[in-house]
DNA sequence: CTGATCTCAGTACTACTGACATTA
DNA sequence: CTAATGTCAGTATTACTGAGATCA
């Protein structure tokens, strides 16, 4: 890793110069801190989880599962849900049954449909890394609660004007 | 993809649910809303620049690059700059330099240092991206310009409270 | 000798395309 | 027949580990 911090913004010296030669830089800068600041959860998250022997994707779709009526989900709406493209819930639904936190059983009533059901180890993993991302505050530190639902509150906008959903 | 919208906001659900269950979702909620956005800014910005053979990432680069005084950094600071890990940045210039948009030169007194230095070809490709990203603000909807340097600053206050900068 | 810089090989994870079997 | 649901094979990116060559 690049570890050292450097003595200034990155992206404010480049938002500076975009907007010297190029033009407005609220789109790119805010583009960039976006990116930048997904690495940094991503990696504090995944660090807290690597020991639970889980991504934030795996540990993601154990926390939708666990929060279903039945505990069970088609694998169509996992993907709805998660927003993850039909091959990565395959991908992930595999990874967490060979580790027995999940089982694939089928629907009742449509045989297309694969349900996922979270096993008793995967409710209790689930806990675990629970208590491992919070501990962490899932790799967000800086801002108050005030700003943290500010932030929640202006990356939904981007989310509904994108339309990711409607309400 | 899956495409259709939700009729309801997944991660507001989510949040109820983490809150009733679990505890304070604030952060929970705010993770989850960069890492999708991030998702959504990564495709809309990666389909932009597909035309032009760059992905964001080697996008990026080349900015760093056209906008560097000589055209030329050594590769351990556009780590630095680009917070990339040195096997990526060796990796990025690689597929770079077969594109024809930079090329490495040695440094003139350090010799374990190589520098990368932009193209005409490549200031060329630049230009023609920057329309591209430009033209889709980056990915970015739904924000007013005001509301977009709230982010950027929100933002901030997190990368700087982990270490990425110092001022 | 120690430490910095870069590269290489190999692994892990996820996204996506295209094809395909099964079933509503 | 058409559309939906999952899966498979293969490709593309990037991150990271560990090792090693070169040089300050």
């Amino acid at each position: 890793m690049t570890s050292r911090p450097l003595p200034f913004d990155p992206i404010a010296r480049a938002a500076e110069l975009w907007e010297e030669r190029i033009g407005p830089s609220d789109a790119m800068a805010a583009v960039t801190s976006v990116m930048r600041v997904q690495q940094i959860i991503q990696s504090a998250v995944d660090g807290a989880l690597r020991p639970h022997g889980l991504t934030f994707a795996r540990y993601e779709a154990l926390v939708l599962l666990s929060f279903s009526k039945r505990g069970s989900l088609p694998m169509r709406v996992m993907g709805e849900r998660l927003q993850l493209h039909p091959t990565s819930v395959t991908n992930i639904v595999d990874r967490l049954e060979a580790d027995g936190l999940v089982k694939r059983t089928p629907h009742p009533t449509d045989r297309r449909t694969t349900l996922t059901e979270i096993t008793q180890a995967g409710r209790e993993r689930r806990e675990a890394a629970t208590t491992a991302v919070t501990g962490i505050d899932f790799g967000l530190r800086g801002l108050t609660p005030r700003q943290t639902r500010q932030l929640s509150d202006l990356l939904a906008k981007v989310r509904k004007s994108v339309g990711d959903f409607t309400d």
